[in-house]
DNA sequence: TCGGAATAGTTAGCATGGGTAATGAGTTAG
DNA sequence: CTAACTCATTACCCATGCTAACTATTCCGA
C-alpha cells in the first residue's frame, strides 16, 4: 500500500496514474470502454469518467463502431502516444533513482515477483 | 498499479484502505497527526481528514498533549482495535484465496521482494 | 524578556478515481 | 415482434491526494 502510493503520487506527474494505465492499454489497439473496464477491473461508469477526462485532454479519441452502435472505440491520439512515452521516460527515471543501490540478484527477485503477481492477478 | 488497485478495492471492505493503514500504525502506541502524516507520507491536511473520518466512526480518539498544547495524540478505541483485527482477518482470507496454487518457492520470492521494496521505500 | 521564526493542526477549495442505481439506446433470442 | 440482455452514460456519493492560508502555541536569539 505504502509503495503503491509513492509510485502513484511521486512518479507520474505528467498524467494522472490511472489515466496512464488506460493509455498504455490503447497503445497497440483501440478498445471499447467495456473492454477497458474489464481489463482495469473497474466499473463501467468509472471507465466512462476516465475516458472522458482523456478525451477532454485530447489524449484519446472516440470512434463509433458501425457494426454495433451501442459501443465506441477508444484509441490513442498522436499527442496521447507521445505523452505516454514521455510519462514512461519520467517514471522509469524516477524508478531508476529509487532502485539505485540494488544488487543484480535483488533485481532478479523483483522481476520474478512481478511475473508471479501478474499471473495471480490474471486469475 | 493493477494489483494494488485490486488489493485496495477488493480485499478490505470493512474499512477504507488508507484508514486501515493508519489504524494499524496506532495499534501499539498513540501518535500525533504530524507523526502519522510523516509515516504515511501524506500532507498534514490529508491526515487531518483521515483522522477526522476515523474519529467520526468512533475507531480512534483524540487526546490533548498536556506538555505541548499544539499537538494531539490519536489512539485506537476498543472498537477500532476489533475492526482492525476483523479487517486483517478478511484481507488475509482474500489474499489466501488469491495465493492458492502458488508454490513454496514462489511464496519465498514474494517474501524476499517485499523485504527489498520495504527497504527501498524507506529511503 | 520580547518579538519573530518555527511547528502543529486545521479550514477551504480543487482534482482523481473508486462505487451503486437508474436510464436510454441498440442487439439478440425465443 | 417482444422480451431480455448488453453497452454506455448520467447522477450522486465517498475516500484520498494536493496547495494555500489561517490560528494557536512554542522556541530561540538579540
Amino acid at each position: 500500500m505504502r509503495i503503491s502510493r509513492r509510485v502513484r503520487f511521486e512518479s507520474t506527474q505528467v498524467v494522472a496514474p490511472h489515466q496512464f494505465s488506460v493509455m498504455a492499454r490503447l497503445e497497440h489497439n483501440a478498445l471499447t470502454p467495456h473492454e477497458l473496464a474489464g481489463i482495469e477491473r473497474v466499473s463501467p461508469p468509472s471507465m466512462t469518467r476516465t475516458v472522458a477526462a482523456l478525451v477532454e485532454s485530447g489524449l484519446v479519441t472516440r470512434t463509433d463502431d458501425p457494426l454495433d452502435r451501442r459501443q465506441v472505440f477508444i484509441s490513442l491520439t498522436a499527442q496521447g502516444l507521445s505523452l505516454l512515452n514521455e510519462t514512461r521516460r519520467r517514471r522509469d527515471a524516477w524508478m531508476a533513482t529509487r532502485l539505485k543501490g540494488i544488487s543484480a540478484e535483488e533485481r532478479e527477485v523483483l522481476v520474478k515477483a512481478t511475473a508471479i503477481l501478474t499471473r495471480v492477478a490474471s486469475e
